[in-house]
DNA sequence: ATGAAAGCGCTAACAT
DNA sequence: ATGTTAGCGCTTTCAT
């Protein structure tokens, strides 16, 4: 009799997909639904409320997909974490992983999801164009330049929403957050000589471009004191990182008496070498770490290290994506290290 | 004269936006641009090969969410983080990071991009449900039960792809991939026992489900054996962590001689506690930890633990998942702990 | 305050 | 092998 199609209360209710199903059991137009579950415009407060009562009661959200597509927003922060010297290194590597942390709960507070994506550079030449390029994202991070610092320059000129973390080089066209890897170096270098030391290595590799800051600014203080200092290179996955450290430990024994290690990973893995070997720190030879990651400081003895202010770091990318994104020209961030005095220096 | 929309060649190309532009540029129709560049359907060989020229040539790439929208895919799967207890702890956790790593790995190898979103269920209640009805992800998985058991098991009736990382409780019904930590929990305790101790401790927190499986394990064969076990409460984040092991380790002075904690990360912070009190571990006290972080073989001594397999777990998500894509409903995986045996215990 | 209508850029029948 | 056409579900002028 009445008809079919308006009765608000049926047992099985068919499925509520769309605005317009919605707006056909409210009697109103899609544009109507649109405008009232946005919140936005001037829509009477009855029907507000009764539009939202309906979605309420058959779970009804709208389609992101579509409201991104027509808006041409998509409320999305591309995450890339370029893989270039190891692929088993970084996505598990402490550091980038806390990093990304913050970052999360930085973007999260600020409405926007994240994007992660692992790049390979070696196996997908234009991962960055890619990504950028997919429709996907408002903006991108990248963090970490990796071996791939050409290819974000290459990028930078025509496309703003791109923050990346990773080390300022003079006249550099990207905007990057980072540590002041230089310093960081001189601060290691000056407390392990003013600890004593007169031999000092560098533990590490030294390509990657932050390594290269550190290992350049230890340097720099090295040879300004009169103190030689040499590279001891490793790789990055921790499986090998042992060995290697234990091979450049047994060349060395006795040449050397302060290690700057490139990071507090390695830090922690030489620790151990020595222990192993009963090599006294830092009576005998002392250390310095890079990052004042959590373990550096429940290791024995306790390790000195140059500190990273990762949450600072995460807040600084956020922010200046978020600037990008309104269209400002950014200038670059780099945080002051700290040298946090422990025992092992 | 000629028409003037149809030059190649021009000095500043017109912006080729949409698989139209490219279309018309190529003489043919936006339809077979599409076949084109989806190098899905029998395009005529030269034709494609124009249409990829043109493309590569004004760097064109088709729009994602447009595509997304008509397909009714994503490709992008949800992984959600959902931060129950303590808001500052499990972003940042090693083990969770550590997991995060590994999925990213799994799924991009399968051509999935990760959609990741930290939640706080206590300031948002229905946030799985606008997750999945974001219209953004294929499927999601949830890292993590935390204190949200029910809510996932009431999703997962009407919800097939989800997957979560977590503990098995008989009958449950969502589909979850976790290590057997009641086995873990009982592996632990028996080396404690083994070892010698007999007056045990359960240090960390009994709330979450799996951390209460662990001690159930630990507690059925304490009483066994009839040996006396008590549970020593921490919270999560680390800060507190330390002076709560302190003031744990004060009240039971000589009352215990072995500690099996919940995680590596409380067991590391312990043994650094025992360290400055000149507790010898393992003569006066022994400890077995849970989940084998990388550091966990550096400590002094090196940690006694019950080993969970992240790289499994992160594939048998990623599998299962995957199965459930395809509309499958999968049981649920649980990975069997494994005991490793170093120094502390 | 609401409705009507025109797309956002792409894909997949259905034709030819 | 290619063109034509009709949407995917939403937002936003432009009317009223």
């Amino acid at each position: 009799m009445a008809d079919s199609d308006t009765q608000p209360s049926v047992d099985k209710p068919n499925r509520v997909r769309t605005i317009t199903d919605l707006a056909k059991i409210a009697g109103v137009s899609p544009g109507t639904v649109s405008r009232a579950l946005s919140g936005n415009s001037l829509v009477n407060t009855k029907t507000r409320e009764k539009i939202e009562a309906i979605a309420r009661e058959h779970g009804f959200r709208p389609n992101q997909m579509a409201s991104k597509l027509r808006r041409q927003k998509t409320g999305v922060i591309g995450v890339a974490i370029p893989l270039g010297h190891d692929v088993r290194q970084q996505i598990s590597d402490t550091f980038f992983m806390t990093l990304l942390g913050h970052l999360a709960d930085e973007l999260t507070e600020r409405g926007f999801d994240i994007m992660l994506r692992r790049v390979i550079p070696a196996q997908d030449e234009d991962w960055l164009d890619r990504f950028i390029g997919s429709g996907m994202i408002d903006g991108v991070i990248v963090v970490g330049q990796s071996d791939q610092f050409d290819r974000i320059e290459d990028v930078a000129d025509g496309y703003l929403p791109m923050v990346v973390w990773g080390n300022h080089q003079e006249g550099q066209r990207h905007c990057v957050v980072g540590t002041n890897n230089r310093l960081g170096g001189k601060l290691a270098a000056e407390k392990l000589i003013a600890a004593g030391a007169r031999r000092l290595a560098f533990l590490g590799d030294t390509q990657p471009i932050e390594f290269a800051a550190r290992f350049a600014g230890a340097k720099e203080v090295a040879e300004k004191m009169g103190v030689s200092i040499r590279a001891l290179p490793t790789h990055l996955s921790r499986d090998q990182t042992s060995e290697e450290i234990a091979e450049h430990l047994s060349n060395i024994e006795g040449e050397i008496d302060g290690i700057f290690a490139a990071t507090d990973t390695i830090a922690v893995t030489c620790l151990k070498e020595l222990r192993d070997r009963n090599i006294n720190v830092p009576a005998q030879l002392k250390i310095v770490g890079f990052d004042d990651l959590p373990i550096s400081s429940q290791t024995v003895p306790p390790l000195t290290t140059v500190r990273q202010d990762i949450a600072a770091g995460a807040k600084g990318l956020a922010d200046l994506l978020l600037r990008r994104l309104a269209g400002e020209d950014t200038e670059s961030l780099v945080l002051p290290p700290h040298l946090i005095v422990r025992d092992s220096a």
